[in-house]
DNA sequence: AGACCTTTGAAGCGA
DNA sequence: TCGCTTCAAAGGTCT
């Protein structure tokens, strides 16, 4: 998770690297002439330096205080960055009257109950497990491996919406986060919304009032998200498993250059969410038999403190600033 | 009702 | 640093 220092958040040299790389979406050939790990490099570079030091338990740095957040949000929509697509999936790019811009995050980046499954026994790995399905029948009636010469990022028309939209994005109204989060309006709504069943035993009724911030989307969902609905159009399939193993497929078929453009658009997910929630962890969405471990207090939502004076150097760990590209381990093997 | 399946990638933790 | 685990989306299927 890269995490930005102070200074940096909402800072102009921060808005000028977005400027930068929207005005590369605007020459989508720009891209197709660098190398892969060329782009890969730069991206790190731009933003995935390490942040200043801070506790464990406060592991991020101040942000930038409400004004700041929204004249950010003001400059990224005026750089022509974030688009209404299907892409977007905070809250102050959401534009209400499209109705296929729900975002899965909600106004404080918490999902409704019905939004979110939990599992609850460990994943097998599903990597290793089989395919049960026979992907041939399907590759009859759909090519699993197109080139997509362009990278779009508008939205199939009939993309269904499965995630409730707040009706803080009225018409013609921006939803901006407050500082650190979001309006105490806003996290009060959503502290009722629990991240399981309202089923759940006692013991998770405290984890379920924590608001769930959801995972920035990496360049694999980005993509499944855009291609999903060409798949099913093309293919006729609707099973989610059936359509991830041909997007799986054609993701591989994709060029550098290709994918380079969803890995730029995950960066930029990641970032952005980095603005938004300073103080989220990919932890906080672990089962809270996960996440209770000695010296790691619970993570709450609302604006950090702000009192600086109590921060303490993060661990290495915590500070870990990996590369974003990284292939998955098959592919560091030469499968791509 | 809710977990499972299935994919890739990011993040975080322990060793 | 490596390996492992979890979660992110999605919706039909299964328990």
């Amino acid at each position: 998770m890269p995490q930005l220092s102070g200074d940096d958040l909402g800072a102009n040299d921060e808005l000028l690297a977005f400027k930068d790389e929207g005005e590369q979406e605007g020459k989508p050939n720009v891209s197709s002439e660098r190398d892969l790990d060329d782009v890969k490099s730069s991206l790190v570079n731009e933003s995935e330096t390490p942040s200043s030091p801070d506790s464990e338990a406060d592991r991020r740095p101040p942000h930038p205080d409400a004004e700041s957040s929204a004249r950010l949000a003001l400059q990224l929509q005026g750089a022509g960055l974030y688009q209404p697509s299907p892409y977007v999936s905070y809250p102050f790019f959401m534009i209400p009257d499209l109705g296929n811009l729900c975002s899965p995050y909600l106004a404080n980046g918490a999902l409704t109950s019905s939004g979110r499954t939990v599992r609850r026994r460990p994943t097998t790995s599903s990597m290793n497990k089989s395919v049960n399905v026979n992907l041939s029948n399907v590759q009859n009636r759909c090519s699993v491996s197109p080139a997509y010469p362009h990278v779009s990022v508008q939205t199939a028309a009939g993309r269904r919406i499965n995630r409730v939209c707040f009706s803080v994005c009225r018409p013609g109204q921006t939803m901006y986060p407050m500082a650190g989060g979001f309006s105490p309006a806003a996290l009060a709504v959503n502290a009722s919304m629990s991240r399981r069943s309202s089923s759940s035993s006692d013991p998770d009724k405290e984890e379920e009032r924590k608001p769930h911030i959801k995972k920035p989307l990496n360049a694999f969902m980005l993509y499944m998200r855009e291609e999903r609905p060409k798949v099913v159009a093309q293919c006729n399939v609707k099973e989610s498993a059936t359509i991830n193993q041909i997007l799986g497929q054609r993701w591989h078929s994709l060029s550098k250059d290709q994918q380079a453009t969803y890995y730029d658009l995950a960066r930029k997910e990641r970032l952005l969410h980095s603005k938004l929630y300073p103080n989220w962890s990919a932890r906080d969405n672990y089962p809270l038999s996960l996440t209770t471990k000695p010296g790691r207090p619970p993570h709450t939502m609302g604006p950090p403190s702000t009192d600086t004076s109590t921060s303490s150097p993060p661990s290495a760990s915590s500070r870990r600033s990996p590369h974003p590209f990284l292939p998955p381990s098959h592919l560091k093997q030469g499968a791509l």
